[in-house]
DNA sequence: ATGCCTTGTTTCCAAAAAGAGACGTGATGA
DNA sequence: TCATCACGTCTCTTTTTGGAAACAAGGCAT
């Protein structure tokens, strides 16, 4: 019917409209909420009474034979105690579930810098929640550092041997002894000095 | 201002439970696409290239008068590079930044067993991605324990002092010193046994 | 001013989803 | 065996969405 029987005003506009096509998959939605469903012990007509669907729409979903309206999957994260952004993460992380990585006292892989020496832990796995590793403290003051250290996640440390000086951004420094340990956010800036005779060594642990 | 730079030993520290309480959702799933596209700095037209949506009906969501569906849903995170969970979870993301706990060496909050002596780390924190404790290690061998230890999420282990077994589910026993360290996961089953004269005394993180 | 884009809204209609109920199938019981 | 029921699918109708194009409002030249 309407062809391009009339000059189109922008006809270099038409060109990219339709190349990307519907490259997009349904991503198993249905199989999933059935999955949810199933889990609960409903049967369609329960789970229609408890998030106000059609039992047949509620069909339709699971065989992915209609796309749900966003007012649909609220009702039906509302109605099943599911969040919805965990009703989209589609495949749930299958957690690994026996590794195990051995350090052995100073085998661990050393990383120095001007003012640490670290020696990084269980490097042999990858993937993994923390990052554990021991470091000595070279620095000996605030000033061998050009600025604050400063990046994701949450660090936990250990003073295994000497003392040092824990300086933070939004706190006044903090002298710690062996055995003392602090937990921080390590966004907010953040050094080290060592203080002892020795230089401290310390565990150091980070997740993000 | 705050000179309280030692930690604060006040022996109920309200712990201030949660930031992401009840998440009632209106979800203004509309005013949220269009911050997301402004903040592309992209027209209605160039958001309608990219998603493959018009750009009539990119303006009918942004502005609530329908209701996109999953597929529409798709195409939009797909074409603005937003991830479809991220899309839902609006005021997400206000991760704490500035907090410290300083625990003293032996003022962690003990925890005894009946085959670990646990000292735990930071308790004056919650919602924190780690869980630090100190453990005495009583437990002299393997017949010590009924079953397994099995939880979520992985562990680290450092050696402080004495000498330990380390037996796991699918490996065989290994003995670790002083200075010594294992990352494992802990859904696998552990468990450890002192073998030094004294009780190994030993450093954990877990992570879930 | 007058055109001429550009941007976003609204209208209209085809296409798709949601709802009501019929249908098929399998299980259970008399 | 024949009902009857529970469960899920399918069909038909109503309601809503999605797209093309018209419309309105704001720049920016001439």
């Amino acid at each position: 019917m309407n062809e391009m029987n009339q000059p189109n005003n922008h006809p270099e506009m038409q060109v990219e409209k339709d190349q990307l096509e519907v490259k997009i998959e349904p991503l198993k939605l249905g199989k999933r909420l059935k999955e949810i469903r199933k889990s609960l012990g409903l049967t369609l007509e329960e789970a229609s009474k408890r998030t106000g669907l059609a039992r047949s729409t509620l069909s339709k979903i699971e065989n992915e034979q209609i796309s749900p309206t966003f007012q649909a999957m609220q009702k039906l994260a509302m109605g099943l105690q599911v969040d919805i952004p965990q009703l989209f993460a589609p495949p749930k992380q299958v957690s690994a579930s026996g590794r195990r990585d051995i350090t052995r006292v100073d085998q661990g892989k050393c990383h120095p810098t001007s003012t640490y020496e670290h020696e990084l832990l269980a490097t042999h796995l990858s993937n993994k929640k923390m990052m554990p590793f021991k470091s000595r403290v070279r620095a000996r003051k605030f000033e061998d550092y050009s600025d604050w250290i400063r990046h994701d996640g949450e660090e936990f440390l250990l003073v295994l041997s000497g003392e040092i000086d824990f300086f933070s951004e939004f706190y006044e420094p903090v002298n710690l002894a062996e055995g003392d340990s602090v937990y921080y956010d390590a966004n907010m800036g953040h050094m080290l000095a060592s203080v002892s005779e020795d230089d401290a060594l310390i565990l150091w642990v980070t997740a993000s």
